[in-house]
DNA sequence: CGGAATCCCACAGGATACTG
DNA sequence: CAGTATCCTGTGGGATTCCG
């Protein structure tokens, strides 16, 4: 894991021209995929969605991919997960804080997005 | 390609609880995969920057993808590609406007990186 | 120096069936 | 309803070699 920190080599001028904003690489493995962001942004615009919700909402994914993308958001601390012991099972799925503070990029995405 | 839109279903309900900011899969394409984030951010941040250049300080990347991610960049209208008729052969690559223009974007996730 | 051409593989992602 | 359990495929990404 640690052998290819893919991330960019050291700055040997100490004057950089601008710092770099953040490694890249790791935030690429919280938010990166093929479903992450449209999840988050789902569940930061939408609020608490259940999982058959999510599955009819966002067309074309299959639950195994729900299932493994949302653990993962939740392994990361960006999704929070709800069971109601209940019969039939009940399951919501929210956007922890840590998430919502995505918003701001997401809008800035928006707007780049129209204006591009 | 287009048999899986992998977007967002429509939405019946006609009073939506706030628009969803765009077509993520689309932003995706332009944007994802490994690499893509780490050279517009050192493009967009450290201004033109040649082909070895690039190379070196991405450390990590092999010359096959950092030709292709910079290929399908500049296909994109992301990165602009210079090539200098000398011998020995200089390209230089730099970020276009409109990768310029997601400047405010990268400041947000960092910005996120920070407090999260 | 800055590539193109090949070959290759792991793994992200998908299809299907079954279950508490 | 909300999942696991398998099995399978495509391709994103890498290693190597050659070239103007």
């Amino acid at each position: 894991m640690n052998k290819h920190p893919a991330g960019l080599a050291d700055q040997k001028d100490p004057s950089a021209q601008h710092e770099l904003p953040c490694p890249m690489p790791d935030i690429a493995k919280l938010i990166g995929g093929k479903w992450k962001l449209i999840l988050l942004q789902v569940l930061i615009f939408q609020g608490t969605k259940r999982f058959s919700e999510l599955r009819r909402q966002i067309e074309g994914i299959t639950q195994t991919m729900l299932t493994s993308q949302l653990r993962a958001l939740e392994r990361d601390g960006l999704v929070a997960r709800k069971v109601y012991p209940e019969v039939p099972p009940k399951v919501e799925y929210s956007a922890t804080q840590r998430a919502r503070q995505l918003e701001p990029m997401f809008k800035e995405m928006h707007a780049w997005w129209l204006k591009s």
